[in-house]
DNA sequence: CGTGCTAAATGGTCTGACATTAAAATTGCT
DNA sequence: AGCAATTTTAATGTCAGACCATTTAGCACG
């Protein structure tokens, strides 16, 4: 028996992205670095400008380039950001109709490890960071704005998953703090009493993390986010009727 | 002060895509459902035919929709798949040069509370897949096929996440053992010692996660990825004298 | 020295054509 | 009728060339 699999036919776009993604990845590029202008990459490559500006465009959906028109325009090298896990990740989460229950779930497994970690790793400018936010957070609650209050709420947790140092945390937690935030009910968080609960929880966090105690740093952020997830769920029942709250 | 921004000059293929993305994520387009061919979209943008196919590129890498050609080709709406994710995430790594540590330390964070949701939501279905896993991690081990053990030891541990049934999760996974996998030095599973220790502490989350002890799945998940990863890190060290591991 | 104009370089867009592919429609043979 | 080979057709893939839009470098002039 033969055993032919369907023969692959790379389009010619894929084949020069593929190109250009190994030699960026490989380090033969450097980030800033431009690259050649559409006219002459197709030369170079022996295709149509319109097959290389396809290229262009996937490794721009990549996050791998910048494009930009103009004189001294053109494609230059970047630097991957958290963005392009944030997008796909916004698009994975909207697309399967990912419940908010199972997006806070998730957030409930990675944070606790994440304050350890913080708490391990910080530095002084990290807990600087930690602190504005908590502040600026304090400042909402006290005015009752509370978009504002639930918007510093976010920042506050991304910056102490930021102080773990671990790049691969903070993308996804950037990644779906976007999604919890959109999908948050404000509503929630008119009680005066659930937002000082919440200020007390974080001013423990950070008293631990302060300490460099790993060990309290994940206990406290574990009881923390148990209680949002619970004190969220509570709020939406009493709402909806228990209908589950798609983002 | 007047406070203008940069006035922001969307493109066209951008535009598309933007519409077509909300009207697949909103819920108008189900899955399978074709989209119109290129030069009928272009027709009903108002746009040429180049513009059309940038706009179905962008949607194509971010996993929306999925094109073929030839007669009853056309460009289809799919449900976008983990591999969207795994790409982003496995590109992130890569351009930032992300030590293989850093990349364990976020496994060793996510793997315990998995494995205590899938102790808690686990099926029947779920046990024998991570049993059938576990399996071929032994025979792997008894023949003394290092590389087959270690594929089927990153399968298992993708699959205990996967009994979690937390799909945010699972991606997440899914995406950071591929990184694993390159990484992984195989000569590290050379001893008869190290395979043994691994294959019993999977025996032991398995009782666990069998017997629904969320706990001690979590307990036990923590101790066998700490020690993984203090295996893998001696490993490196008396290989390359504490050259970091790069991916 | 600045200030405004001009030209050049580059990506953005459009048009039209042809090539390639895969399925449907047709034909022809048994 | 039924099946196989062939042709047609509908779609994407690719190319070539032109022109538009935008940004900046260079220059002229006050």
């Amino acid at each position: 028996m033969l055993d032919i699999t369907p023969v692959n036919v790379p389009k010619a776009a894929d084949v020069l992205a593929g190109i250009l993604r190994e030699k960026i990845l490989g380090g033969n590029l450097d980030e800033g670095m431009p690259l050649p202008n559409e006219r002459e990459l197709g030369n170079l490559a022996g295709l149509s400008r319109a097959s290389v500006r396809e290229a262009l465009r996937i490794l721009e959906g990549e996050g791998l380039i910048a494009t930009r028109i103009g004189r001294n325009g053109g494609s230059a090298v970047v630097r991957p950001s958290s963005a392009t896990i944030e997008r796909s990740v916004g698009i994975f989460i909207r697309g399967h109709r990912i419940r908010l229950e199972a997006v806070l779930e998730t957030r409930a497994a990675i944070e606790p490890p994440s304050a350890r970690f913080a708490a391990l790793h910080r530095t002084e400018a990290d807990l600087e960071e930690i602190e504005k936010c908590h502040a600026k957070l304090e400042q909402a609650s006290a005015a009752g704005d509370v978009a504002a209050y639930v918007r510093a709420n976010l920042d506050w947790h991304v910056q102490v998953v930021r102080a773990s140092h671990n790049e691969l945390l903070i993308a996804f937690i950037a990644a779906i703090s976007q999604s919890v935030y959109v999908a948050t009910d404000l509503e929630g968080f008119n009680s005066v009493e659930v937002r000082n609960a919440v200020i007390r929880a974080h001013r423990r966090v950070m008293v631990a993390i302060k300490a460099r105690d790993g060990d309290a740093a994940e206990r406290r952020m574990g009881r923390h986010v148990a209680a949002y997830i619970s004190d969220v769920l509570k709020t939406q029942d009493t709402q909806e009727g228990h209908s589950p709250k798609e983002i």
